[in-house]
DNA sequence: CCTGTTGTCTATAGGTTCATAGATGGAATA
DNA sequence: TATTCCATCTATGAACCTATAGACAACAGG
């Protein structure tokens, strides 16, 4: 059913020229497959045949398809929480801060979109404990979104009628999206986030060329 | 495992009251199993317990699971591409038709978030005939927002370097995010609806009072 | 009161999936 | 060369899940 990766279908038997430990091909393929068809959509056996071994030879890699589920989801967030701290308690305005947030929140979606993908769409699936675990980071992020906005609004750089946390589940919500659209080939992410931080930093409507800050 | 409905529990053995077709009801249950659980996270057996009747009795109602999702999904798309067309080709500027179309992209996660929540996440795991026509449909909301968008543009309301399809994107990627997170109870959809509104025209940063179109 | 319809039930076949047990054979090491 | 480790294999058990078949009770209409 799923497509064979040509790479590591090595024609005889057994026996890669794996020079020990590839577990990371295994997680990046158990990624892959989760994000195409969802986690309970996919079999373990679809993870084999993308790696080209048996089902049963996973298992010497993870102890339970739930716990792989989970090795996935972790390098999906793995160091974005770091990053978006180390932004927030940075130096510059609250706008500058949230721009680079953006950036730093949509990057990683072109190396590790599977990853990012399996995170935002998949971990509900997670087991209690882990899903608490990972939860709680997801909270987390958005605090730190919220907190930014909210300085933004004390400082009067943004509007002092906005609703900051609406403001930080759009913001987020237009990010997170973007994994569900998103080519490597067609639009560099770069791009992308400079022109979300541009439409909700400044909107759409067309102005005078005034000055901006009072 | 799923909690039994106390209301469609009757004690005894068969039979409702039942005055004929509870299709509707069985549809319902469907969609919130599928919300919660994801279309090949939920078993035939979960919807069953939901109405309080046995799994194999779904099968008066609808041919395969798969069949189900289906009806779900349309329900969870109906009216939605009619009413967006009609603002579309409506009166007023694109920047209030925009509004417009906003709020009726909401309205609906009122009283259907079940049914709009699984069109959105599980609409991939339809077969592929059903598959491709309810994404045509899909394809179809896309492009109505990006012709208003980009009738904005062309008439100076909104920016001229604004980039379409990114915004469209972006614009629906808020929207649709919020059935992840919208309970009825907290905000009122027509409150949130307004504040993405004003995020997506004006912007967050805050501005000298001025009069606002050259 | 008889009959057809409707909605539910019981029972079960058949397929798929996760996971475990134990064997095997090459590579590394001694 | 002998031994140990690593990664994979074969085989299989047990659970679960979808879907079909056929029985049956309540009600409606004649």
């Amino acid at each position: 059913m799923a497509v064979v990766s040509i790479a590591s279908r090595r024609a005889g038997q057994r026996r890669a020229g794996s020079p020990r430990r590839r577990a990371p091909q295994i997680i990046a393929a158990a990624a892959r497959v989760f994000a195409e068809r969802g986690f309970h959509g996919a079999s373990t056996q679809d993870i084999a045949d993308v790696l080209g071994i048996r089902q049963a030879s996973l298992y010497y890699y993870f102890a339970s398809k739930e716990d792989a589920l989970e090795l996935v989801c972790l390098k999906g967030v793995e160091g974005f929480f770091e990053a978006a701290k180390a932004i927030a308690a940075g130096p510059g305005p609250a706008s500058e801060r949230l721009a680079r947030l953006i950036q730093s929140h949509l990057a990683p979606l072109a190396d590790r979109s599977d990853f990012v993908k399996v995170f935002l769409n998949e971990r509900q699936h997670l087991p209690g404990e882990s899903r608490r675990r990972i939860g709680k980071w997801s909270r987390g992020l958005e605090r730190i979104f919220e907190d930014v906005i909210r300085e933004g609004v004390r400082s009067a750089e943004f509007r002092h009628d906005l609703d900051t946390r609406l403001a930080t589940l759009a913001i987020l919500g237009m990010a997170n999206a973007t994994a569900s659209w998103y080519r490597k080939e067609e639009v560099p992410i770069d791009r992308i986030a400079a022109e979300f931080v541009r439409l909700v930093r400044d909107g759409m409507v067309a102005r005078v060329p005034a000055r901006r800050r009072r």
